[in-house]
DNA sequence: ACTACACCGTAACATCTGTTACCGTAACGA
DNA sequence: TCGTTACGGTAACAGATGTTACGGTGTAGT
């Protein structure tokens, strides 16, 4: 047999290039051409290893998905209890440094990419759900409060976290990773108080 | 003098047209013909309108900040105290039905455009900015919780709001308008509860 | 050593992008 | 009524885009 074999770590590698095209150059910059120039090839060996733009898209988007998970599931399995993983997946899950915000950026490119393709907007529907799930459960595991379902309080939860990643992305300076804490400390109070009357 | 005016209308009507192509197309399929289709008209009108590309998309992210602007202005002056006036407004940015759903999906849009291009960014800050400092007034002066400060609580309502926008535009059927209201509901009762020991 | 073949860069392709230049045309003032 | 002049459509332009086809290159098996 002549050369040796195509392999799973070029897709890694271009899923990686993705990620940062899109965190500077935004989703009208993710071109085919910046992808390879920042992978340090060419167009050629990106189109022998995906089929065209949207299946490399759509594996990128599933790296960074797993990279979530990978990362929460440690979180989860290194805390001592559910209430205090639901602590840390969530405090973790926010982009209170730059390597985290940049991966804000990503997940706000891949949003936008969703507006126009029905396929990746299934899989980032079915990634955010992933998310919530995994926020039900823990929030089910740490007891507390039922006066509102755990669905809700999850997806509450999970606005919060979503929507000080899309702020921070937009506009950094306004949102430091105190804040961001803060906010959060706010709604996680909120969603796993004990059940006490409205007031 | 020969033909009449251009005018401020046709203005309005680009940008009509930019949040028509945004909402459905995305950042990577807004174009100047795609625009021009949808208004009606040729690219030339788009360009003897304004400069370049740019400067459509700025005009039109200002319009779409005004038509917030506006409509919280009247909810706030409708409003018979602070506290319901905070409510309304909360309630009423959130994307319940399908044109406000379609706003969602354009603000993210400019979003995305932003992180590749540094004006449309500083303009994306200010207005996020504006609804911040909106809210925090509100909260001022609707009294209460002072356990933490009106900034931070505002900031934690504005990333409730943009979570819930932003997640219900990535996932419609998740986020029925009970949902995103409940979960406004909970954050709105952290951020304005009166002060309680900490559990 | 030699051959065969998979890898992958090069370059061409049709199409689409923003932008510009050019004119026909229609409305206003005379 | 008629000339003037801005308006706005047409179409061309250079450059960029996704995609395809081709050809060199080096490695592995004999």
């Amino acid at each position: 047999m002549p050369r040796v074999r195509d392999d799973e770590a070029t897709r890694q590698r271009l899923s990686e290039a993705v990620f940062l095209t899109l965190a500077d150059r935004g989703p009208t910059g993710l071109t085919l051409r910046a992808v390879a120039e920042r992978a340090g090839c060419s167009t050629g060996l990106v189109l022998h290893t995906f089929r065209d733009k949207r299946e490399l898209l759509l594996h990128a988007r599933d790296v960074l998905h797993e990279r979530t998970r990978v990362r929460s599931d440690a979180l989860e399995s290194d805390a001592a209890d559910a209430a205090t993983a639901l602590r840390d997946v969530v405090f973790h899950a926010l982009p209170s440094d730059s390597e985290k915000l940049a991966e804000a950026r990503v997940w706000i490119g891949f949003l936008a990419a969703a507006l126009s393709d029905p396929i990746l907007a299934e899989r980032h529907a079915l990634h955010s759900r992933a998310f919530a799930t995994r926020l039900v459960r823990l929030l089910e595991a740490s007891g507390a409060s039922d006066a509102v379902g755990a669905r809700e309080r999850a997806s509450t939860l999970a606005a919060a976290v979503e929507g000080v990643s899309t702020l921070a992305a937009g506009d950094p300076e306004r949102w430091p990773a105190s804040r961001q804490r803060q906010a959060l400390e706010l709604v996680l109070e909120a969603t796993t108080a004990v059940a006490r009357p409205i007031a």
